[in-house]
DNA sequence: TCAGTTATGACAATATATTGACAGAGTGAT
DNA sequence: ATCACTCTGTCAATATATTGTCATAACTGA
């Protein structure tokens, strides 16, 4: 991964058309996705986990009512086939299992082992104090705005 | 690429602590990401692109000041080997030039060739229509802070 | 100037992701 | 119950990206 920008679209990245503002969002969101992966491998190097991996845990980590796999691509914005493969590699390490899904009888849902809550533990040792450190200095307002207008785009894209 | 999640995360994700405020905007970042990506794909679909051709285009055009390979790595958070490989090609098929860097001898700037001027122009005229339908519904405010808030958040992380 | 540090291009190995295709299970409307 | 349609798992081919390494260029500070 790389780092800093110098005077990258200095001057027309605010005050500007909605068009050329929205642009620079999208190009700048997909550099925040990269150094959000960045920062996700760093903090879980000591765990044993790539990103592919530490994102499944994470969505299924979050989700209340359980995923299958094509649910979990679906929240990362993946291949469903990308998705099986890891939780397919994750299962034969024992960190994931395929539990029965009352709701369909072929797609199971995919849960996490104790080994995979141990990990899940570990990771939050980390991933909490990083979270917090990261908003410390933001209001919560601006995360709320942020989060909603995200969340309004992806309803878009749907 | 997948598409929209049921309930996922309903109940927990406004009016949360910060964490995990945080925490979810990260995942649903993640997903944004990719319907981007589908969303640009679908888009540059009769021009030949990949999305990792078009995002080399875009990173490039709206550069004022001209960028290198590991340039546009940093500005699309990409490692620059990745960036490499794709402008190889791209400099083979005839979209992208290499041209003298008045500050670096050894690093190249990357332009657009005619060929990838035109190829830009086509992309443009389904690209603008695409962020200005996307949003007439947002206020230019939210945007702002959004862009502000990513920015912010790009400066923790380099 | 010069020594230490960082940046870059190149190459290789591996991991991750997309795309397309297919068969069979689920779903909903009639 | 049946039909059309969608969803899912699976397999394969290919594209894309990361990581590590090395040699050398470029930069920085004393």
């Amino acid at each position: 991964m790389q780092r800093a920008p110098s005077g990258y679209l200095r001057g027309h990245s605010l005050h500007s058309p909605k068009r050329v503002l929205f642009l620079d969002l999208v190009l700048t969101l997909f550099r925040l996705n990269g150094l959000l992966i960045a920062e996700g491998d760093a903090m879980t190097k000591n765990l044993g986990l790539t990103h592919a991996r530490w994102k499944v845990i994470g969505a299924i980590a979050l989700s209340n009512a359980g995923l299958t796999v094509p649910g979990i691509a679906r929240v990362l914005g993946q291949s469903r086939q990308a998705v099986q493969r890891i939780t397919d590699v994750m299962v034969a390490d024992g960190i994931l299992v395929y539990t029965d899904n009352p709701k369909h009888k072929r797609s199971a849902l995919v849960t996490l082992s104790e080994t995979g809550q141990d990990t899940y533990t570990l990771l939050r040792e980390v991933q909490d104090p990083w979270a917090i450190e990261n908003t410390e200095d933001i209001p919560i307002e601006e995360l709320e705005t942020t989060l909603r207008l995200v969340r309004r785009l992806i309803k878009k894209f749907n």
